[in-house]
DNA sequence: AACCCGCGCAACCGCCGATTG
DNA sequence: GCAATCGGCGGTTGCGCGGGT
């Protein structure tokens, strides 16, 4: 069926940039009236332009309630996140950011978050390691196939997602330091630090990858706080990157999914079972720790560390 | 100074599902 | 049940601006 286009039949219709005396005929009848109709609107308002691109106009610029100027680290943080559940459903995404407008958060993520996780490695379509950076490609198909057995319960689907955001956490930190070691070689220390079992704490070792990875991102990846970006994305706040230590005490605890992932699972997404069971938005940091730990002393079999084979 | 290029953003276009008569 | 209409959504376009050459 479909619908004609809407002002199909008035090719008299202004159309293009608004005026400030259209904006303020608008402002007006809406204050006065409010917009009832859309379709009717126009004429009531003396506006000639069509209802649609009246409806246009209010909602991506002149509400009362938008919210102008620059997004914030937490706004672009929590629309990746929200993008890694809804996708491209830019309006229930602007849902969640209060005066941000579905055209405004879509502008973003195309102009902005699209290419920064692009330089980062991550399509921005899955969310996951790119796979078209052929170093990377069977490295990360094997991590994400390689450990799903472990963690994965086919039948829920919010854990799966978990498992997925987790993986992709593991992904990204690998795929920096790979590319790290692909372009430089002037941090050996980094790799010693990690794999020649130095003494070390793991929250150390966490802070020495990022400094030592993230900040010769930073030049060709658009993160202007590339140490905020990927501790935020791990949930990790609390970590003292100049003296890499961690800010707060920590203990390793038992956990069976212990990698918080950069994806995080919308309420709306859970059971209430598993909004019970993920009532906590940030995970402890301890479990960021203890995911490192576990990664860097995990035991492949023969003895050795799947994590510390790939180091090396 | 002129030109080019990339970026950000407002606005448009076309489709869809819901509603209405 | 069906077609017309509506509001809404996501994709795309095109313009203005600033920086680089």
């Amino acid at each position: 069926m479909g619908r004609s286009p809407c002002c199909a039949e008035d090719a008299n219709v202004k159309k293009g940039p608004w005026t400030p005396e259209e904006d303020q005929k608008l402002v007006d009848y809406i204050n006065k009236s409010g917009h009832g109709c859309w379709r009717a609107l126009p004429k009531q308002a003396g506006l000639n332009r069509c209802g649609k691109s009246c409806r246009l106009r209010w909602t991506n610029y002149l509400r009362p309630d938008i919210k102008r100027g620059k997004f914030t680290e937490e706004e672009e943080r929590l629309i990746i996140n929200l993008h890694s559940v809804l996708g491209n459903k830019w309006s229930r995404i602007a849902t969640h950011l209060p005066g941000r407008t579905d055209n405004e958060i879509k502008n973003f993520w195309n102009s902005h978050v699209r290419r920064k996780l692009l330089n980062l490695g991550i399509d921005p379509l899955t969310h996951k390691a790119r796979t078209d950076l052929d170093h990377l490609l069977n490295l990360s198909q094997l991590l994400c196939v390689a450990q799903l057995g472990n963690l994965m319960n086919p039948l829920d689907a919010a854990f799966k997602l978990q498992t997925d955001a987790a993986q992709l956490a593991k992904a990204q930190l690998l795929q920096n330091l790979m590319q790290i070691m692909n372009t430089n070689q002037q941090n050996p220390y980094l790799l010693q630090g990690l794999v020649a079992n130095e003494p070390t704490t793991t929250a150390q070792n966490i802070s020495i990858i990022a400094d030592a990875v993230v900040p010769q991102r930073s030049s060709d990846c658009g993160v202007e706080n590339p140490w905020g970006y990927l501790q935020g994305g791990l949930n990790c706040e609390n970590l003292d990157v100049k003296n890499h230590q961690s800010l707060s005490n920590y203990s390793f605890e038992q956990n069976e999914n212990p990698l918080p992932g950069l994806v995080s699972i919308s309420p709306e997404s859970l059971s209430p079972v598993n909004q019970m069971e993920n009532n906590a938005d940030t995970a402890p940091d301890s479990l960021i720790y203890e995911a490192w730990e576990k990664l860097l002393m995990e035991d492949d079999g023969d003895g050795g560390s799947y994590w510390r084979e790939i180091l090396e």
